[in-house]
DNA sequence: CTGGTAGTTGAAGTTAACTTCAAGTCAAGT
DNA sequence: ACTTGACTTGAAGTTAACTTCAACTACCAG
């Protein structure tokens, strides 16, 4: 057992749930990064894990991929992003969740109320 | 102008707001029927326009063309839904919307608490 | 130092959900 | 009847988001 601060792909896959394959992934489409050993292995930071998280939640509120990122390059450069970073970029999908809800709740409502759907 | 309550993919789709396309693969899947003319051509019947809403609404909260058609199963075979069946699909979805705004909320109050992320 | 688990790559494969295409045929106003 | 725009088909193409594969290399406990 070790005591670093890294993590390995398997490891920090096994923590965010992602599938090696998943985090490697995004670390090719640049939303994650690793250093590497002087094997060539991939070397993650904790903190990554929180980016994942970010990621996972972007995704089950049906963002792509490519939206995710826009998000995660406004994230100041250079420090580790504090919890304030992390809850103005998830305010900013708020009105996405409204409209959802919104949606959702004028579905329920009976369909006659629907907007624009040329009932 | 004709004055018939049968439409043509052409109508169904620009009211609905979905594709010509989408709309004959839809069929294609099941999710809609239409009747034809001598001639071969799709006509949709008016509540055609509801199940596309539907479908519309399920496919903005993130739920697969797959779950969309078990929903769409559950409605009574033989006649026109009413409301209340609408209804009845639509708060299915409720609780996956909750969690979807569970998830969100969990993060706005900063990741420390996210669940099972690893953190 | 050796064995076994975990990691590496690029390329190709997969799935969902459509869209596009080509080569026609149908519907309807004049 | 003619014209024009809308419609038909099956097959092939597209995009996102991964996964799988094969052949190989690294790491580390004993």
């Amino acid at each position: 057992m070790h005591t670093t601060d890294l993590l390995t792909v398997g490891e920090i896959a096994r923590r965010s749930g992602f599938a090696d394959s998943a985090v490697r992934y995004y670390e090719k489409l640049g939303l994650v990064s690793a250093i590497r050993t002087a094997g060539g292995q991939r070397r993650f930071e904790r903190s990554t894990l929180r980016r994942l998280a970010f990621i996972r939640a972007a995704r089950n509120i049906g963002l792509s991929l490519d939206e995710v990122a826009a998000a995660l390059a406004s994230l100041p450069a250079g420090r580790t992003p504090t919890r304030a970073d992390w809850s103005r970029l998830s305010s900013g999908w708020r009105t996405r969740l409204d409209d959802q809800i919104e949606a959702l709740t004028a579905l329920r409502n009976g369909l006659d109320s629907c907007i624009g759907c040329g009932c």
